[in-house]
DNA sequence: TAGCTGGAACAATCC
DNA sequence: TAGGATTGTTCCAGC
């Protein structure tokens, strides 16, 4: 129990409630005991200048009460916040005339860095090929500034796939930092114009920009691709991935693909096809994220972050995934940090809120300098301008994108009223958009904060997470889309905030809070990609589901502001797998007597005759330990239901309950994700067992599931403060592997990522029991947030702040 | 015409 | 290692 009293006490101190004051901005770090020092451990030698410290780490990487996350982490996240970046940043207002950052002597790696970057970053390179925009025009601060962005977030769309070449050995080496910056030039056969951002669609104002501001301004993406793209979304698609014809797999697939339309007619294609030799865009790949940056220290990635005015904007991507993850990710806290405008990161309101008298010298910068990262918004009532009182919204500091946020704290919840489908296919790059994402009943979903009175519209953040087992956070190969159009009445920007793509949603009080999201396609990244990047472990391969998490930061009076978060219940984005698979998406029973014999009905699609649902008992390793195939009613069997008995528990005796696991399988390689129930011991009452319509949260949750539960008690309880949430646990049923683990079942927000985390420690039942990877924090609002500590970073010099692995790795 | 969709071909990868 | 099964990605066609 020593990691739970550990966790406990983080619990406590942990804050997602960032004050954008100083205080609140130290806290973290406090709590969790991180020595800005500690920085200098971790970084290179020479990065540990003191003053990186501040600016380099987040809250993510470790998780708090560890040893080596305390070591790790934090420095960054509070004390670089507050203090590092904004003195950082005032000097690094002041631009060189070069347009260099003028940093100070200490942070000379950084500054060689951009050194680096302008002279040999493909961005840089671009922007002088494409002479689209004059240099002039580039306000020198922005370019410093956002170059490690602009390339990162650039390079995937804007690189044309041909200038792989380059990148594919830089990915394989990864090696040598001229590597990373020589590709650009390397391969000949890298053409600037070819970038996405040069799409028509581009020309329009409003979608010009958006794309992040690296992305098409600051490359001063030409746009002149031919108009004839079809595809609008070629932008935006393109954004993230090397667009580029195919590619995906090490090898080129199709030979059409290359020789095809693709490279002669596609609009995509830059107007100068790039050479088939260099089939791949991977370049692109690996130079956005990893370029640049893997041969920098994760802290000085983060620091150079920090320096980015626009928390958006996110060097992340030339950080190795696990850097970035890490790094990154809380980037945009920090970053935020140093915004004086007081905007706050989530609820990142588009530059454009910034009046330029009131933007504070990193913000005009920001705004001025490239295109918003923001898209232009369609004409709507809500005018995204809309001054915001200054004094509740200034936290500079949010919770990164993997963060476990929770979706109820005191008065306020955010909820998913409406669940998207089961099912969305998601569109590829090279395709058209597949629409935005609908309900199960027709119409969209919706998301509504409740508790909320203020007549201040607030923003609803809206991106792709994972939906695996463990804890909730940004999804790799899945992008969130913006979906325009007449049949959209949701009005949205585009953010890229540390490589994830985030669509902002207005949250009008004259709406109650309410957003139906009409606007969110999915994108879906081609794996081999996104596997390429350095560091990134996931797979692409059967990755393929995903969840639609929304976010939304509330001012509060004190200064402080409350960021909430709800995931909604799993998407299935495969064509295939949203064919085949079966998918459970609501059980009848929650719990059931150890001595088994009851009917369990389950809802969901693809149900078959032969359909077989197992149940299985995982050892902490993961290990099956008990097997047993339910009993099903073949001749209630349809595609969307099942019925099935459930068998007994191997032990009859057991006296507390036990959380078991059960699939539906259709065939080899043909299964549900796991779902979960739980075993009553023979003479203890039942909690309950009801349709999962009624989504009882119960019976999992009930604290005698203690047994089973990674977590300790106090834990949840504190969490938990909330009443369960119907949509949560049983119910939610399809995928939510995880969530369903615990036996807690809460909001679908909190309670899932907090669910993740008790299963994924019980899976594992490594250290997470005490302070595993995770680092549950308590926010001062009395909320907790659990946060997945980063994922390792294979490549790099781990960030300072990642703790071991070990502890990190969910699983 | 452009955006969505459903279906399926083709190729890489897995088993 | 060969071959079938899967899965990922792209293309096509219809609405």
């Amino acid at each position: 129990m020593t990691g739970l009293e550990e966790d406990q006490e983080f619990d406590f101190d942990f804050l997602f409630e960032f004050n954008q004051s100083d205080e609140g901005a130290v806290a973290a770090p406090e709590h969790y005991s991180y020595a800005p020092p500690s920085i200098s451990t971790a970084l290179p030698p020479g990065s540990a200048h003191p003053s990186l410290p501040a600016l380099c780490h987040d809250l993510q990487s470790a998780a708090p009460g560890m040893p080596g996350a305390a070591a790790g982490q934090p420095p960054g996240y509070g004390g670089a916040v507050d203090s590092g970046p904004s003195g950082y940043l005032l000097s690094s207002s002041h631009i060189r005339p070069n347009g260099a950052p003028a940093l100070e002597s200490p942070r000379i790696e950084i500054t060689s860095y951009m050194g680096l970057h302008h002279g040999n970053n493909q961005f840089f390179h671009d922007v002088e090929v494409g002479d689209v925009i004059p240099s002039s025009k580039r306000p020198p601060s922005t370019a410093t500034l956002n170059l490690p962005n602009l390339e990162a977030y650039r390079d995937p769309s804007c690189l044309s796939p041909a200038s792989s070449l380059s990148s594919r050995s830089c990915n394989s080496e990864a090696s040598s930092y001229e590597s990373n910056f020589s590709y650009p030039y390397a391969s000949p056969q890298t053409s600037p114009w070819q970038s996405p951002c040069v799409s028509p669609k581009t020309t329009d104002p409003e979608e010009g920009f958006p794309r992040g501001l690296g992305a098409c301004g600051l490359l001063g993406s030409p746009r002149h691709s031919p108009s004839t793209s079809p595809r609008t979304s070629v932008t935006e698609e393109s954004w993230l991935g090397a667009r580029t014809s195919r590619p995906s797999s090490p090898c080129n697939k199709r030979k059409y693909g290359l020789n095809g339309r693709q490279l002669s007619c596609s609009p995509h294609h830059s107007p100068t096809p790039s050479p088939r030799s260099s089939p791949r865009v991977s370049v692109t790949d690996d130079t956005w994220l990893g370029n640049s940056t893997q041969y920098t220290s994760s802290a000085i990635v983060a620091a150079l972050n920090a320096l980015s005015t626009d928390s958006t904007l996110e060097l992340g991507d030339g950080v190795p995934v696990k850097a970035r993850k890490t790094a990154l990710d809380r980037c945009p806290s920090v970053a935020l940090k140093v915004e004086p405008a007081g905007e706050d990161l989530g609820a990142t309101p588009p530059t454009s809120e910034f009046l330029p008298e009131e933007v504070p010298p990193f913000q005009h910068i920001r705004k001025g300098a490239f295109c918003d990262q923001y898209l232009s918004v369609p004409q709507h009532p809500y005018q995204w301008a809309r001054p915001r009182s200054p004094t509740s919204y200034t936290s500079p500091s949010l919770p990164a994108l993997d963060w476990q946020v929770p979706s109820r704290s005191g008065p306020y919840e955010l909820r998913i009223e409406v669940q998207p489908k089961p099912h969305h296919r998601a569109h590829y790059e090279t395709e058209g958009s597949r629409g935005a994402v609908k309900a199960s009943a027709g119409g969209h979903p919706s998301v509504q904060l409740h508790g909320y009175l203020e007549n201040e519209p607030l923003t609803l953040q809206l991106f792709i997470g994972t939906a695996d087992d463990r804890l909730l956070r940004p999804h790799a190969f899945y992008q969130v889309h913006r979906i325009t159009g007449k049949t959209v009445s949701t009005t949205s920007h585009e953010a890229i905030l540390s490589n994830t793509k985030v669509l902002e949603i207005p949250l009008l009080p004259e709406n109650n809070m309410r957003a139906i999201v009409d606007c969110a396609g999915i994108l879906k990244l081609r794996n081999s990609d996104i596997e390429l990047r350095k560091g990134e472990t996931d797979i692409g391969r059967k990755n393929t589901r995903v969840r639609l998490v929304f976010r939304v930061h509330i001012p509060q009076p004190n200064g402080r502001t409350l960021s909430l978060q709800v995931a909604s219940n799993p998407i299935e984005c495969s064509q295939r797998s949203a064919q085949e698979l079966p998918l459970v998406e609501k059980q009848s029973a929650a719990s059931c007597p150890v001595l088994g014999g009851k009917k369990m009905v389950l809802s969901g699609h693809n149900f078959l005759q032969d359909s077989k649902v197992i149940f299985v008992e995982k050892a902490p390793d993961g290990h099956h330990i008990w097997e047993a195939e339910a009993k099903t009613d073949r001749g209630l069997c349809k595609p969307n239901s099942l019925v099935v008995e459930i068998p007994p528990f191997r032990n009859p005796r057991i006296t507390s309950p036990v959380q078991v696991s059960f699939y539906v399988c259709n065939g080899k390689r043909k299964r549900s994700q796991y779902q979960h129930l739980t075993y009553l011991p023979a003479n203890a009452p039942t909690i309950k067992t009801e349709p999962a319509d009624d989504h009882e949260p119960a019976l999992t949750c009930a604290p005698g599931g203690q047994g089973l539960s990674p977590l300790p008690q106090p834990r949840f309880s504190q969490q938990l403060v909330v009443p369960p949430d119907p949509g949560s646990c049983l119910v939610a049923g399809f995928p939510p592997c995880p969530q369903r683990s615990t036996v807690v079942s809460p909001p679908p927000g909190t309670g899932q990522e907090l669910h993740d985390l008790s299963s994924a420690a019980y899976g594992k039942g490594t250290a997470s029991q005490g302070h595993g990877r995770l680092g549950l924090q308590r926010p001062a609002g009395g909320v907790l947030a659990v946060r997945e500590t980063p994922r390792p970073v294979g490549v790099h010099p781990g960030p300072p702040q990642q703790p071991p692995p070990a502890l990190l790795q969910p699983q």
